[in-house]
DNA sequence: CGCGCGATTGAGTAATTTCAAATCTAGTGG
DNA sequence: CCACTAGATTTGAAATTACTCAATCGCGCG
């Protein structure tokens, strides 16, 4: 497991043994069982999490209880409540397990500390947000220009391992349609 | 409208004299009419932007001619095709002034080298990020959970100035609807 | 006064949702 | 090996929502 965070550390910055300690001294490593939740709504947010193995699903469930699916972290992605764990105020999201799940957990003190002992460590969570806010920016692209078949079939060709993963239910629920609707495609 | 960038940066990170100067040697100014674009689709995008006065849309063209907006800036925000800006490519979304603007230029290198001599800006840049992308997942949220009618309720409260200075085709285009549906609404 | 542009209104059409029913699938126990 | 069940998926049909295209309105400006 630690080996696959220093690899993934890696890809952006590179680091000694010794600034690697510094790191794992301040994360632990956590796993969960499918259906489990990470973060739930109206509860305080203590961790960032980096997904070691297993997928979770971000989720905000509207006050008809309908589900809706801000995205999935899979092998190597970060995911919380962002709004929540910066602001340290309750989140909105919840973040539940769609397979059994290991994790390595960040606080948001750790998060300081390491950005302020390590500009390195500064260094990879900048092209990290930069990058996660791109992302975003194509989410936001892709719901205002396409309709709901094309959509699906750029989710099936960026991210055809993910799509194999997932029920159509959860599917819909990401790309912002009823089930029924998604059934009825091509 | 040194002073504005100055406050606008010290919002978040106290500066000296001399470290605003680091900064003010890598920024340039620059002022736009109307509809002037200050990024064009399929162009090198050289510069991110910080606007100090007036307003910018930013905009993709699809291939039947319709426009989506996918935001604005107006004063103290920073805008530009960030994915192409950061890594360097062919623009896909045009930058376009609503209203006369005036904006400070940064190109990637002078971001780079004010990340790397000013360790403060890093920290700087590392927030907006962050909560750049947060806000885009706000939209996101927005987008895959309210009608049309909250959507532009939200908007209204959140940015009513902002509304003031729109055509209602404008906000349209924002929201994802046909101006006629929007022009319906209560 | 008349032009031009943005906003609104109307009517028909297309896409999506909703709710209900039917079908499929994987796992369990006999 | 087969029947049974629970959950997920698909299908059907009506209702709703939004879009499109065309016509009209309202207003500022020369």
């Amino acid at each position: 497991m630690q080996q696959q965070l220093r690899a993934h550390l890696e890809k952006i910055v590179a680091l000694t043994d010794e600034e690697f300690d510094v790191v794992l001294a301040h994360v632990r490593e956590r796993r969960y069982k499918k259906r489990e939740f990470l973060i739930q709504e109206d509860q305080m947010v203590s961790d960032a999490y980096f997904v070691v193995s297993g997928l979770l699903k971000l989720v905000y469930t509207d006050d008809s209880g309908r589900q809706h699916i801000l995205s999935f972290a899979m092998e190597d992605w970060w995911e919380s409540d962002f709004r929540a764990f910066y602001t340290q105020t309750a989140a909105t999201l919840s973040l539940q397990c769609v397979e059994d799940t290991a994790v390595f957990c960040l606080s948001l003190e750790s998060y300081h500390a390491l950005c302020a002992d390590l500009p390195k460590l500064q260094r990879f969570f900048l092209q990290k947000a930069t990058f996660g806010s791109i992302a975003a920016q194509q989410r936001i692209f892709s719901l205002l220009t396409t309709n709901i078949q094309e959509r699906y079939d750029q989710l099936l060709q960026q991210y055809p391992a993910l799509v194999q993963r997932l029920s159509k239910t959860m599917l819909a629920s990401y790309l912002g349609v009823s089930r029924e609707t998604l059934s009825r495609l091509s």
